[in-house]
DNA sequence: CGGCACGTGCGACATTGTCGCACGCTGACC
DNA sequence: GGTCAGCGTGCGACAATGTCGCACGTGCCG
């Protein structure tokens, strides 16, 4: 079929498919038709369609229609009961293995809000911080989040990069500087910009097409995150990784 | 990067894009940023999407935004302006090798209208059809028409197959029948099944991905369309074939 | 006026999507 | 109630396809 070349077939064959969907709930094989596509063919895009929540199948029937992603493509997006949801359990098991406290986050608005918190280990002498508000430009968690997100970027230097310690990032090339590295490296490592003393190091947590939906990091005094040269320990730096690829790995996987 | 398997990476790619452009305008190093993929890749992706109008690119400052697309896929698609503009040249072309009228047709609603007419080359006594509203059942355009579109099959099914003629198809299992063969043929031959010693040879015109979007053919007496046994002459079957080809090269190149 | 960074395009490679085939299953017709 | 046709689904091999590196031209900022 005349095909333009530099485009990409197969993003052209589900809009396609989309705009068939538009016109009515359809089954495998009409959509194969129209197209002129083979079953499996059409099976696979619809496959992917709906895995990305673009199309829902219907249980009893088993047409397809348009699903909700499609509109909540004006809204937030994923939710964060889902994120928190696939993430519980890696949690836990990252404080065990790193032996510091965990928090999971995600952007909303122009702050991040915690949606998990697993206490260190060992020491109970902590308080809860599931839902509280976290400034982006001075936290770890929020570096990877606005790393991958250039309008919260904008609206996170508009409102001013407000300082807490000596060492916060308040200039916005210092901190497009920092979120370059922390784009590069794939984690982040924050050293004293909110507390005192403390730090933290973060990774990214993808959906579909790797998107970015929220972040996973560990928190705890500089001398236990760093050594004497203020780097962050590889070990450390791995359970972060590794753990936010697995949370990735689960949120890619079977659709709740 | 994590990819599940059996699904279409350059898809979940696509979503994530829309997904990240929902939150503001974006430019294509941000997205590519944003993903952890080249900006080539970024680039070829934005470019279908734009394409196919899911999204657009502001002139002035570069950046892509979501499309009109997106929402008209509750509406009807494309318009049916476009199919006539792009389809006029070929149209009298047609008309000229094939020395019988030209109609281009597409759906509306349960019937098939005719968005362009070209007269036969050496007959001027003809109405003009543009604008005419036509059977679906009964054409060789709504022949083709249907054979690509389930849902306007089951409307017409239900509005009734009203017998203009003889040979009429008024049965539905027979309109399935002869819906098969067009899509099988890649074209549709309508002998005396609207007005009585004429016929019609139509072949389906595509849009991105294969969404066939109108029917371009010819109609004549049925001794000119076809030889003694009642089958189409192949050198006009070709004719109409490469003209809907053509058109639909033509409406999946250069966009307006 | 120089330098940088961005959007864009091309080409080669290797990954990826495509297609043919086969399995179970449901629903219809006899 | 039995049989058969048609559907949705999954797998595997191949080749077409999308991806990625690189380079060009351009506009903005310094």
């Amino acid at each position: 079929m005349s095909h333009v070349p530099g485009l990409i077939q197969s993003i052209e064959r589900s809009s396609a498919v989309l705009r068939l969907l538009a016109a009515g709930r359809l089954r495998v094989k009409e959509i194969a038709d129209a197209l002129d596509l083979p079953k499996s063919t059409a099976h696979s895009i619809l496959r992917t369609l709906e895995h990305i929540g673009f199309v829902e199948q219907d249980t009893q029937s088993a047409r397809y229609r348009l699903g909700r992603g499609l509109l909540e493509l004006g809204d937030g997006g994923l939710d964060l009961n889902e994120l928190r949801g696939r993430a519980l359990n890696w949690a836990d098991a990252l404080a065990a293995r790193s032996g510091e406290e965990v928090r999971i986050g995600a952007l909303r608005d122009d702050r991040v809000v915690v949606v998990h918190h697993v206490f260190r280990p060992d020491d109970s002498m902590q308080s809860l911080d599931t839902g509280r508000l976290l400034p982006p430009h001075a936290t770890a968690l929020g570096h990877v989040l606005l790393a991958y997100n250039a309008p919260a970027v904008e609206v996170a230097v508009r409102a001013g990069l407000e300082a807490y310690t000596r060492r916060t990032l308040t200039s916005p090339r210092d901190l497009a500087r920092a979120l370059g590295e922390t784009r590069n490296r794939g984690w982040s490592l924050s050293v004293e910009e909110w507390e005192a003393g403390r730090g933290g190091i973060a990774a990214p947590v993808r959906s579909f097409g790797g998107l970015v939906v929220g972040a996973i990091g560990i928190s705890g005094p500089v001398e236990r995150l760093c050594d004497t040269r203020r780097q962050a320990r590889p070990a450390l730096v791995d359970h972060v990784t590794a753990t936010a690829r697995a949370v990735t790995r689960d949120l890619s996987g079977p659709r709740a």
